[in-house]
DNA sequence: CTTAAATTATACCGTTAGGTACAATATGTC
DNA sequence: GACATATTGTACCTAACGGTATAATTTAAG
């Protein structure tokens, strides 16, 4: 079997390129001619490895998820080490990938999820986009509900609204990142969230 | 001195519905098709009353600013009312206007800032929404400094990052009332972030 | 009724958007 | 080296972008 010209280019490396594309200007605001710059391909090249502007985009929030969304899950369930510092460290860690200087300041997701209403995102995007959300929601509702430390602190009682307070804080502190709020600011704003639903 | 044909639409009416088209879209996502249908007219009306794209923008912040801002700061100074219920009734009044649903969900301005840093927005105008931003967080710091009751909690300790807490919560629930939380769930995170001050 | 001023509607400008056809260039197999 | 295959570079497509020139309207003053 013959087989043609190889690739110029790493297609991980590419997609991560795009990842942070799309992570600096939105779905809309990235034009191909930003993607092909950031990724250093032309477009043929991007249309015949990642399909097309869509594709590539659920391709790329794939890649956030994994990249920046499940990597902070895991510290939830480090063993012997109390609930308050295990959600402290899960906040702090998330808030340290949003300020993170040699990446985008924010968060993907929230910038993202934010152009769906204006309904410029393709249906299939916006949808998955919502979902992602979902991720770390479920984990923080297992924890509440299930955690011996957090049952006994109650926490169980309005789990629901325990963690849409998180959430929320983190969503608020991925859009402080993005206009430039340091991370030792948002560490106090972590500490009233935590105190704030009875932990500490 | 003769005077032409009169204009067959209400200036502040088209300004309205021009808020609200970048409001829901964003700046870069309203396109002048988008605005011109929604205000009832045609590009040359628009050029003419408003300038251009950036200069309609310039002006919709600014009547975002009057009539979903300002509005909310009165509650703070409401005579012979405990802080607690003052700070309560100014978020709740603002992610009321976050969840209206005869508007656009969410906020013009946490919208509109995130798009910002992808470089996509007029510099004029990036700066006056960066300014904007500032206006509720100087008026909270004013409370937390000199407001009596403020100082009796000791709240006037560390009082930018309790501001820093109180906005970011309100820039929290503006993208949960952009992808459709209700205002009785937002209303336990204010409680939560409330408490986690050190109040009530 | 004429005239001057202002607003309207229509058509158009150059540029950029997302996407693709096609020829040129590499590569592995025979 | 010839050939099939895959990737590349270039050029191009249609549609939509922000913005404008121009001519057709409507108005008030003289």
């Amino acid at each position: 079997m013959a087989s043609g010209r190889k690739k110029a280019f790493d297609e991980k490396e590419a997609l991560r390129a795009a990842m942070e594309v799309f992570w600096l200007k939105g779905y809309v605001g990235a034009s191909l001619t930003d993607l092909t710059l950031s990724m250093g391909i032309n477009k043929p090249s991007l249309y015949s490895a990642f399909g097309n502007k869509e594709a590539l985009f659920i391709k790329a929030t794939k890649l956030y998820i994994e990249s920046a969304v499940k990597v902070h899950l895991k510290v939830l369930n480090e063993p012997n080490t109390p609930l308050a510092q295990r959600l402290k460290n899960y906040m702090m860690s998330i808030i340290a990938t949003q300020c993170e200087s040699e990446q985008p300041k924010g968060c993907f997701l929230v910038l993202c999820q934010s152009e769906t209403l204006g309904g410029d995102i393709p249906e299939a995007a916006a949808r998955f986009l919502q979902e992602a959300g979902n991720i770390p929601k479920q984990r923080l509702t297992a924890i509440f509900k299930e955690d011996p430390e957090a049952i006994t602190l109650k926490l169980n009682q309005n789990a629901d609204g325990n963690v849409l307070s998180l959430y929320t804080t983190l969503t608020g502190t991925a859009s402080m990142a993005r206009s430039g709020v340091a991370i030792t600011d948002l560490e106090y704003v972590v500490d009233t969230t935590l105190r704030g639903i009875g932990i500490e």
